[in-house]
DNA sequence: CGTTCGCTTGAGGCCGTTCAAGCGACGTGG
DNA sequence: CCACGTCGCTTGAACGGCCTCAAGCGAACG
């Protein structure tokens, strides 16, 4: 696909005219990338604005001590590190590219220009801001008001919600799962086995049978 | 104060041009609210944008079994619920006054009216959102990442950056400080304890007294 | 003088962690 | 084809941080 139609495929630019694509074509940068590759580190200046055309990122923060947080997953046909381009030096998380991706990018100082020149993605902009501010809430709201129990709970009926059914596999393994929900895989199978025990659902290797729907809701609170 | 003067005194939207401050004046809502007066509830349907002219508001998310945990302290000349303007219907947190506040409030669809027409205002609001995220990741990262005497410790250098001494007043009740730190007063008082303990600081009521600062720093890591 | 408020302290318990071990599935090289 | 390693997951034991509940105590105040 050209780089043309890259742009015009993204739902965060599809709104744009012909005039503006073009001039995002000149400033914008596409690369590829493989699983573990590292994008930036957190701490490192913010030069660029990252936008998924394929692929997954995750965007995660670690502590000293080697602890780990996931922040964010960023799927394709999002964009990333905005809020670095309008306020403080550098980027707060680290990038780590998940599976094959192919991705773009932006230098600061072409997308303030662009932005400036184009007033009307700011509203694209906001937009995706706005979602990020309300996944951040939710975040803060489950790792200090929700239990692992809960979380993991709310997690099982989305996908349970996804895929229209209540019977689904994970599609992840239980260690990446456990990571998603901020704790560890220990403490995530502990969990799995407690609502085994209680026979809210089943649970076969990497398959989910939910039994007592109604049970899993009152878990997630 | 006049409305208008209101408006052009508010760093958030210095920069307009007197036209613009006029349709602002006529769009924008004047109101004064004492402590402990409730905005709106989380889950409520989103309908306003706040600013805050004058006082002190807490964005709260409270969890079903009464838990509290605060999201976020809106100080005098700062915005919030932009991302309710955005994105979803409902307000994610509930808005308590914290103190005496003159708080003026744009409906949504004025304001989105507005920033159509004035669109260099995008850049001031990204740039408050920006900010906001990157609170919200501090918030994440200090939630998931950090102890109790961790935060403390942070609080206790930022104290003492503001006041250019490391002998300072905390300014709030301890059971304030606790909520601030997503913690509770019976945790602080054992921490600041074992802060004395251990000869990192000096504690008289109200004033902090930090003896070693470098230790200090260490556990703030 | 008694009550309330803000804070402290202790005892106990829970949740989630670490550390350690075990187990089946799977793949690879002898 | 078996022996052995690795991988993903589970399970147990112990520990630790933070919370809850309960009590106590000085200061402020009516």
């Amino acid at each position: 696909m050209s780089k043309r139609e890259l742009i015009k495929n993204t739902p965060f630019f599809s709104e744009l005219n012909s005039q503006a694509v073009s001039s995002l074509e000149k400033i914008i940068r596409q690369a590829n990338y493989n699983k573990n590759d590292i994008l930036f580190f957190a701490g490192e200046p913010a030069k660029y604005l990252f936008f998924v055309e394929s692929g997954l990122v995750e965007l995660i923060k670690s502590s000293p001590d080697g602890k780990e947080q996931l922040i964010r997953t960023v799927n394709f046909g999002e964009t990333f590190a905005e809020a670095a381009m309008f306020a403080g030096e550098d980027y707060p998380v680290t990038a780590i590219v998940r599976s094959k991706s192919s991705i773009m990018s932006i230098s600061k100082e072409n997308f303030l220009e662009f932005v400036r020149s184009n007033p009307e993605v700011s509203l694209s902009i906001m937009g995706a801001m706005s979602k990020l501010l309300r996944h951040l809430n939710t975040l803060v709201t489950n790792l200090s008001l929700t239990s692992v129990a809960s979380r993991l709970a709310q997690f099982l009926l989305q996908r349970s919600r996804e895929t229209g059914s209540r019977s689904f596999e994970l599609g992840i393994k239980k260690r990446e799962l456990a990571f998603k929900l901020g704790t560890i895989s220990e403490t995530l199978s502990r969990n799995f086995k407690k609502m085994r025990a209680t026979g809210i659902i089943n649970v076969t290797n990497n398959t989910i049978n939910i039994i007592d729907i109604t049970a899993l809701r009152d878990l997630a609170e």
